[in-house]
DNA sequence: TAGAATTTTCAGAAATTTCTGAAACTTAAG
DNA sequence: CTTAAGTTTCAGAAATTTCTGAAAATTCTA
């Protein structure tokens, strides 16, 4: 396993960004590495390729595992795992957002509902909770958006990415949508 | 400075969360507190509230202040340098949004453009340059509607961001949408 | 069932990040 | 000026995270 140039500044890259993703150095090179090369890997061409221990490509993969993010194949005749990219580019980012969506919202979330389950004993802690309640609407909004996109499918979420200012004219029209809709009887059933 | 258990809670969580948000335990809570607690605080009150150093306290100021997530004050008569949250939740919000937007994506979008530039030398190379491509387009993509989001005021964002399901259905109007807009001239100026 | 091939585990080493606190620096007041 | 109040800096200590590699566990083969 031979790295071009490219391919080795792609999976450093990754690997430096990885903290700001939410993985380490290694996992993030291991999945920018299984990301660019089309073929299957197995756990000792990885270590090869990016120079590090045994032991550490099988931490990793059991992150990339827990994310979602790779999948598990055989090669007939080959006890060994071999490992791919879970699904194309779009697939994998639509995970990494809901995977980053579960671990950064919703823990948050949960301790939010909680605190504002308790009352106030005093004036302080009543505007205390004010703030906490604004920030929970906040995030418990974003969280739903965060879902509603998750749902979209890709030629949806395409058309909504590239609709650049025009997004906001497409809002606008929205509280006529409605009735506009309803005037337009388009197709019945299905 | 005595922090309600509520209070307690909260910023100790933002603590917790920090690392994935983008910043250290200490910065979180001091960003939880500020954003919680109503009235101006100074360094040293920060450092007695969370029972940390003074100097750890100056650094984490800085760090705040270089997301703008905080901004300066001055209490009449004293010389301490005072600090609040930078807006509302809301603005705050938008705030942590684009800076991660830039921390997260812009290196990496400069280092794919770069890669993208030199000519593959092989079979090999070329199916990798393929995939940067696609990663690439990706991003590129993913910016540039953050982008667009970062550029919609409040109520447009929240209309969006409520829409739920009903936001397919708004994308579904939208390939009418451009002729509807037309053919209604709506008002002239303004 | 033995043993070979492969993967996983995990204690401690190494690397990295965060934090402290004393000293240096800055600014305003007297 | 000189001094006092306040802030910043930064070297090294402490804490945390990551990584290694040998041993244990698992799985397949014969």
């Amino acid at each position: 396993m031979k790295l071009s140039s490219q391919a080795q500044a792609f999976v450093l890259h990754f690997g430096e960004m990885g903290s700001r993703w939410g993985f380490n150095r290694t996992v993030g090179q291991m999945f920018a590495l299984l990301t660019i090369h089309n073929e299957p890997l197995n756990a000792d061409q990885l270590a090869e390729a990016l120079k590090i221990s045994r032991g550490n490509v099988s931490m990793g993969l059991k992150e990339l595992q827990a994310w979602r993010l790779i999948e598990l194949h055989h090669q007939p005749g080959d006890r060994k795992d071999y490992f791919t990219a879970a699904g194309s580019i779009w697939d994998l980012a639509r995970t990494v957002f809901e995977e980053r969506r579960k671990r950064e919202l919703d823990p948050t979330l949960t301790l939010l509902r909680q605190l504002l389950l308790s009352d106030p004993r005093d004036q302080q802690e009543a505007q205390a909770q004010e703030k906490i309640q604004e920030v929970y609407s906040l995030l418990e909004m974003l969280d739903q958006f965060a879902n509603t996109l998750s749902r979209l499918d890709e030629k949806d979420l395409l058309k909504l990415m590239k609709l650049g200012s025009g997004l906001s004219k497409l809002l606008e029209l929205k509280s006529r949508a409605g009735i506009t809709a309803k005037k337009e009887p388009k197709s019945r059933k299905k």
